[in-house]
DNA sequence: CTGAAAGCGCTTACAG
DNA sequence: CTGAAAGCGCTTACAG
């Protein structure tokens, strides 16, 4: 249907007035708006993108049209006339529900309002055809940018294709690995030397580690925080007392049957993350062993699960929610003509201590603990 | 750049000797397309729409040069062209991050290789602008159709809406609550009567139960089916012995503080969900009692939670990956001139019998065990 | 079976 | 500060 081309002279002075002329029904276009307010499209395609060179009278009236009309403009047309759409991509490869479900609720907090919308994509990072796949997820939907997921975000071959993509990118991560404006990021490192600090200060020196899996990051940074923490206090991580693990329940299953049954047995166990806490429990359990009485326990995360072991777990409380607006915050800071926000700093999680962790049974009467720590 | 109308005479014979008229580092469009194969873009339309009116000739030639050029329409382009997105909305309030999760990869999984692609909406259902938001969500995006989550899923006025705007929609659900084509559900009732025969058949009569919050359709049938169970053998459930849940683990343990303070004891209790069983389990284990030696415990779901509860929770598996995977053909199926694959049967949840029941204690002994049950 | 024209709702140069 | 023309990459009538 061809624009009626009515009575341009007639010049509406209300919102009331003009809206006879939409059929109800149908949503307003760019068309309907710049008619009713006497000016080209063009115009209202300036409002439309807060361009400056529009006369302050005309813009007031034309927003205002826009409002009284419900209109928004079409982000597929707008889309298809930048060569690009206001969809964000989230691209990860992480086996952790909770933390996968937190980071999109945290990036579509930060969207809001703006018009963008989330897109999900897990995938399998070490599939063949994994970075083809997201190559093509990437240029099919002319994503504005992509939100990554540890470890995926450890991935730099995967951002050298996104930039040769012109797609922007942000990397949720454990450690610096980009410029602040590609990076939001925790210091898993501090985090952990917490943990480490807290064990230490109640008198534990026998502690078991039950590493992250290969190919994370945070795997290194944790084992690299916590043996830092040690050593600053003339103590260290003997390989005996160091497991692999997956970041699975399961996987903490079996590196705790390992570590307790070496001689002498820890009084303390560090778990990479919360997941692999829950499955020491289990073993601990399993074994006669009295948590926090035989056995002290920190995870990493503070997920719900934390909570709702018996006792609660203390862990080391990584900001999920935060991580997922702020990097929401920095791809929108892409937008051309943006001024940019002034950059996060990089997070640092903090220990919450719960129930899970007291002085070492056998010897909290004759260990001193260590002043003022 | 306007497209260079270039030696129309010249017929590309194969792919390689045409590749070269397209400038490399620039995706191909479908002028490209009909260009090289010497038609009207009209009829490459045709081509990728499956449209029958195509000499088998011509659509093979221009299908394999789709192929060779790595030539995929743009959905932006046809989505504006359709006045339609080939996006797929997930709306959803669900306090179960693990379901959320599998159920997005479920859909995803179940789109895969149709250029679909999968947009996610968390939301409060109880907000005042919870209508106006989807509504704006689903006409801002032209949303293909959406795929609705419990308990958001349950609301007709919300799929009334969808309807008028043109919006197809699937509802995940307990019960049978729309038709076959708008509806992938579970029997839930039959589900928990398999609990409830379970119980029984144990030898349990004094049994709680634990509901779902109220506004969730799950909470119905759950006691539903357990009730008529019950009766069927001739056993109730007195009114003092269900308790209000709210599917979260504090509800949980809440409803357990209040059940296992009731004289006499109740011999086992069924949990609506695995996250409440996980708060029974709390309150056992604080109350000192031994699972399920002392008392047996039946969740609902059967998420990760169930396998790392100590001893592993007996509970009813509810098939979330297939509920996704057939949600999504459901809603490809409407795509025009999709004819309708076999209507999915409505699934049915079965128990998964771990290491949480037993026959109860005191009575093990002098009761008889319904025969052949 | 195939194509030229017009359109989807926007924006980018380019004028003025 | 404002607009007419052309274009983004596709599809829908409408012809033939």
């Amino acid at each position: 249907m061809p624009a009626r081309k009515t009575k341009r002279s007639e010049r509406p002075e209300t919102g009331d007035e003009a809206a006879g002329r939409i059929e109800p029904g149908r949503r307003p276009t760019i068309n309907d708006i710049a008619r009713l307010a006497n000016v080209s499209k063009k115009t209202v395609s300036r409002v439309i993108n807060e361009s400056p060179f529009v006369q302050e009278e005309t813009r007031k009236r034309i927003a205002e049209l826009m409002k009284t009309h419900g209109y928004e403009p079409d982000p597929q047309a707008r889309g298809l006339a930048f060569r690009r759409s206001f969809l964000i991509g989230m691209i990860y490869d992480n086996p952790n529900a909770q933390m996968v479900v937190k980071l999109q609720e945290g990036v579509l907090e930060g969207v809001r309002g703006s018009g963008f919308e989330l897109v999900v994509h897990p995938c399998d990072r070490s599939a063949r055809n994994f970075l083809s796949d997201v190559r093509g997820f990437v240029q099919r939907q002319k994503l504005f940018g992509v939100v990554l997921l540890p470890p995926v975000s450890e991935n730099d071959t995967l951002t050298a294709m996104l930039t040769e993509l012109g797609c922007h990118y942000v990397r949720v991560a454990s450690a610096v690995i980009d410029d602040s404006a590609h990076l939001v990021s925790a210091n898993d490192r501090l985090g952990t030397a917490e943990a480490a600090n807290h064990l230490m200060d109640l008198g534990h020196t026998r502690i078991g580690f039950i590493e992250g899996p290969p190919g994370f990051r945070s795997r290194k940074e944790r084992r690299l925080g916590f043996e830092e923490a040690l050593s600053r206090r003339g103590q260290k991580l003997p390989e005996s007392l160091v497991t692999d693990g997956a970041y699975t329940y399961e996987s903490g299953v079996a590196a705790a049957e390992t570590l307790l049954s070496r001689t002498p047995r820890p009084t303390a166990i560090f778990a990479a993350n919360d997941e692999m806490a829950a499955g020491v429990y289990a073993v601990a359990r399993q074994k006669g062993l009295t948590i926090p009485r035989d056995l002290s326990i920190v995870g990493f995360d503070d997920t719900p699960v934390s909570a709702r072991l018996f006792p609660a777990l203390t862990t080391v409380r990584w900001p999920i929610p935060e991580m997922g607006r702020s990097a929401a915050r920095k791809l929108l800071d892409m937008r051309p003509g943006e001024r940019v926000s002034a950059p996060d700093e990089v997070l640092t999680p903090y220990l919450v201590v719960r129930d899970s962790t007291a002085p070492p049974k056998a010897r909290s009467s004759c260990v001193r603990r260590p002043a003022g720590a």
